[in-house]
Order: C-alpha cells, then sequence, then structure tokens
DNA sequence: TGCCACATGTAAGATGTTACATGATTCT
DNA sequence: AGAATCATGTAACATCTTACATGTGGCA
C-alpha cells in the first residue's frame, strides 16, 4: 500500500473547495499555496488514481468544452473528508529545510564577495515582488470571499507569507552591508 | 555518473573550514547549519565516497583515540576547493519549500478549530525556543572568531534565524488572535 | 505558423528516508 | 545495567524530478 505521503492530502485540501480536474489541481497548487508547498506534475496523476483506490475520491468523466476530449472532474468522498481532516488534527511534521542561499552565505568566505552580494541582492529584490503579490492577494480578498468559512485562514497564510517577506527583505539590507564592509 | 545534488557541497563546505571524519560532518550539518539546511544520514557515506572518486576529497586512515577503531578523516583537496566555489558562485535555486504547518492552516476550515490553534501555540513555542538558540550563538559568536574570515558571513546567518523567528512568533500571536474570534 | 492553455498520463533515473548491523567506550 | 557517543556502512523502499508522448483550439 504506497502512501504517497502528504501529496494526497494537498489534493483532498483542493479537492474540499470544490471538485477539479487534474489538470486543474495542478495549478491550484502552483497559483494557492506555490509559495509554502509544492507538488511535482509527474506525482498528481498517480496519487489522484490511488486516492480513488482508497476510497477518498471519485470522480466523473465529462467533455470539455474548451478542448473536445474526454476530462476527469475528481470530487471528494465523506472518506476522503474523513481522511483529511484526521490528517489535519494530527501535529505537522516539520518539514525538512533547504535554503540554498543561506547555505551559500554560510560558506560565503570560499567564494568571490560580489558574487555572495549578487545573489543577496538578487534575492531581495525576487522576495519584493512577491511580497506585493502578498499584498495584492489580501487586497483582493475581502470583497469576495469575505463571508466564505475559508476567509479567516487564507487571510492567516498570505499574514505569514507578508511577515517573512518583510523579515527576510529586511535581512537581506542587513547583511548587503555587513557584506560591503571590505 | 551520479550527482549527488548539493549533498556533496555541504559536505565540501564543512570540509572546507577543518578535516572531518563522516561522523563529524553529520554532527556538524545538524549542529550548525540545521534550521535551514538538512541531509539524510544515510546519503553522507556515499556521497563521500563519490567525492573521493571524483578527485574533490582524499582521506587518511587514523585510529580513533576514542574508540579503538580506524576512522577516516576527510581533506578537501584543491580542485574539491573549485568545485565548491564554482558552485558558490552560481546563482542558488529557489528550493521547494513544504511547510505543513501552512498547508493545514490553510485548509483549516476543514479541521477542528481548537486543533489548529494548537498546532500554530506549539509552532510559536517551538520558535521562541530556537530564538533563544540563535540569540546565544551569536552571543557565543565573538569571542573566539571576531578575527575569523568566516565570522560575518555566520552573522549574517544566525541574523537570518533571528528575524526569521521573529516574524514567525509575531505571525503566531496575530493568527491565534484572529482563530480566536468564533 | 508557432506558441499557449487545456488535459492526461508514463518512464527512467535521481534522491531521500529509515532501519538495521556492528561494536568499543564512557557516563549515570 | 543501560544509555549515549563515537564510527562506518548497507539495503530496501519511498518519493521526486524531468522529460516525453499525445492532441485540440484559440490567439497573435
Amino acid at each position: 500500500m504506497k502512501d504517497r505521503g502528504r501529496t494526497k492530502y494537498s489534493i483532498l485540501g483542493m479537492l474540499s473547495f470544490e471538485d477539479l480536474t487534474g489538470y486543474q489541481i495542478i495549478k491550484m497548487i502552483k497559483n494557492c499555496i506555490g509559495p509554502f508547498w509544492s507538488e511535482s506534475e509527474g506525482q498528481i496523476y498517480p496519487a489522484l488514481a490511488q486516492c480513488v483506490k482508497d476510497g477518498f475520491v471519485t470522480f466523473k468523466e465529462e467533455i470539455s468544452n474548451k478542448v473536445k476530449r474526454i476530462k476527469k472532474v475528481y470530487s471528494i468522498t465523506p472518506k476522503g473528508k474523513k481522511a483529511l481532516k484526521e490528517w489535519l488534527n494530527k501535529e505537522p511534521q516539520t518539514t525538512t529545510v533547504r535554503n540554498e542561499l543561506l547555505l551559500k552565505v554560510f560558506f560565503g568566505n570560499n567564494a568571490n564577495n560580489k558574487d555572495i552580494v549578487h545573489h543577496v541582492t538578487h534575492r531581495q529584490k525576487q522576495i519584493e515582488t512577491q511580497l506585493k503579490l502578498y499584498k495584492k492577494a489580501k487586497d483582493d480578498l475581502p470583497s469576495s470571499l469575505k463571508n466564505s468559512p475559508h476567509f479567516k485562514f487564507w487571510t492567516a497564510t498570505l499574514n505569514c507569507g507578508i511577515k517573512a517577506s518583510q523579515a527576510e527583505i529586511a535581512w537581506c539590507k542587513e547583511t548587503l552591508t555587513i557584506l560591503g564592509e571590505d
């Protein structure tokens, strides 16, 4: 019995919002939770098949109106909802972190100082862009979803992105000062 | 030709500081860069063997004075230093992030609210402990390493941990307020 | 014409985790 | 007596990444 780890829970979670095709699930994972969660595309279809076997989801075949082709629209079952809830209620596992920028800074004495400075500068720009996206997303939320039971949870995740981004931008600036003192 | 990804660079980085046994490398990765980088124990010895094959490291066998047993003390070669430097100078890859706590918050409407509150509370305590460790580590640095060329880089990584922790603690507090409004 | 979005899937190979095997010494 | 630290390694399995295969319809 393959477990497919947490991939299946990200799928079940997305299906808890609405019925979706595999393709849409991939897009939602990228667009909605991309900054804090990712799945490989190659994992989604096998994981969906496994979820069907386990009785967590069902699907019906529909004809795509965009492309003349049969598509599978998946729905979460009560059993799937139960599995999702049980998982949500369990203590989250702290996932292994791999921050390549910090690793390179840590070993920075072996590199050209200007390259490390470049990495940090680049990262700062990236996160400034990301921060704008978070803020925009937060501004866009209220109008459409103020009454949704998901509202406070989605706001909370966006707040996390905003606070983390602001902290990292401040770190970049501080670090550029430290590394500039040569 | 197996690549062993970035595992070999974390090894080469550690060996750039001093000669080490495989066991010591595992410990250093855990103790010195644990919060932002991790390697599986089972990967280190095969990766070291690969590094020897690639000519990035050499080793000499010594008798352990702690335990009567032969141990392999690895050293980085000039070729290994060159490989490390080239890697450090390349743009860091943004690694896939998997923050299970945020995923659970995002899907929080499917869970018991009190469980999500518990997860956030637990996380806050964890990070408060972590923050103390960062601060202590930073206080301990100057006395021994003020003149080391690594000093500013190690300070920078610690600063990152401190700022990120403070931001996450603030987020936890804010989120507990949001989730408490029922 | 060429690219993008839609849509599902497979295969190969790289990478990662976990547990196990071995065994001495030191500390409680 | 039992646990922790030192020390090296292997095997089995799980998981992840990447590329590929296939094809329609809309847009520039």
